[in-house]
DNA sequence: GTTAGTTTTAAACACCTGTTTTAAACATAA
DNA sequence: TTATGTTTAAAACAGGTGTTTAAAACTAAC
């Protein structure tokens, strides 16, 4: 087994960076959770954020990667249906099916994953930013260039914003199911796992992305 | 002039808390950008978790009562439309109406509104998230009752979770704006203000709102 | 003017943070 | 075995955090 410290450090700094945040989990916590001394963090990822950056990049690569597949798999089979919305749901359903394979192949789950987008994206930390978007930038570029075949009726600027509505959409879903079973405690809803929750979305994301521009009602 | 020293502080966290989270944002900045004594804060309101509280009440208690009234004003008008849609925009007009409302006086106050929904859902240890929810919890049940109505196809099941899948688009799409231009260095699309955001998200809702329950596709 | 209550101030407190250091333990090849 | 390079270990470092303290300054009432 080569370096089980690292993979050992990786695998506890993915559970808490998931449950509590990047900023609000020490290194200490993790060298411990993880049985491993303090300095260790420092001398296998020369700091914090390169811990960061690696914890992220175990998820990103093969989502992209397996994105980069599917997608096209997809170009190249016959998809002319001439109906928008139905080759949406495809769309959305590769997304949706590429994050369940690496969530399968990682040992943990795919709610760790939205929730490490999530507080990417909510916390200000200019060098995740940056780094994600040098490396799967290309991916998710690739992903919204075949989308935007089937969303026609807008201009690029309301396409990349609707665009990001709908990536918001599914990403705060993922991320805080567990959350909104904690506030309700089982009266109104029942515990929906996140496979249900990524096979509800897509039919919604794809009516959404089709939804009219309108300023006012 | 009644106490300027707490409105000062809260005027200044608004703006902190908004650009760079709870977390990340530090007691004596505020009361440095303030121009007040570290130790007033404290004095104050207690602590930093009363400070945060004051900060997102300052919000939230005009909120949930302008949106009592204009749903109370909404039942109490005719609304036979006959459908669903249309009343959907219209209800979902009324909660974006109810945020620029109070945001009109507070310009900072719609952000750390959204950022702090975001991380009370996200985060897994909810004293803030208990807070809300005993404080305006019935403002927004109101609201989920009577959007109820117009969404008749599905179960109690279905609706809370469609409702959560709506209300996760609207709240990461709002506290997480700036993080996309970021990204993007204005290349793709232009600043898009929160009051923009929500107009936008007015029509899609109601679309995601009405798209239909599938398995798969 | 004196008193009582409130607010502000500067300093210190106790704790936590990421990082570095120095030495020890380990592994591997000559 | 000796030598060399790599990995772990305990401790300390320098700085930041929220919070508290005790004295000073202010404000109003008698």
């Amino acid at each position: 087994m080569t370096h089980a410290t690292t993979d050992r450090i990786l695998d506890a700094a993915e559970v808490e960076f998931a449950a509590h945040g990047f900023v609000e989990t020490s290194v200490r916590t993790i060298t411990t959770k993880a049985k491993v001394n303090l300095a260790a963090v420092n001398y296998h990822f020369g700091s914090k954020k390169g811990l960061i950056q690696a914890v992220t990049d175990r998820f990103l690569g093969p989502l992209s990667q397996q994105l980069q597949i599917q997608l096209n798999a997809y170009e190249k089979s016959a998809h002319q249906s001439q109906n928008d919305e139905h080759e949406l749901r495809i769309l959305f359903n590769i997304l949706a099916q590429s994050c369940q394979y690496v969530a399968q192949h990682n040992h943990h789950s795919l709610a760790v994953f939205a929730r490490l987008i999530n507080t990417a994206y909510s916390q200000s930390q200019g060098h995740l930013r940056k780094h994600l978007t040098k490396q799967y930038g290309a991916s998710f570029l690739y992903f919204m260039k075949i989308l935007r075949q089937f969303m026609p009726v807008m201009t690029n600027e309301q396409f990349f914003w609707r665009f990001h509505y709908l990536l918001g959409m599914l990403v705060f879903s993922l991320s805080s199911s567990e959350a909104l079973l904690a506030i309700c405690e089982g009266e109104y809803a029942s515990h929906r796992g996140l496979d249900q929750i990524m096979a509800d979305l897509v039919p919604i994301m794809a009516s959404a992305a089709q939804a009219p521009i309108l300023g006012d009602c």
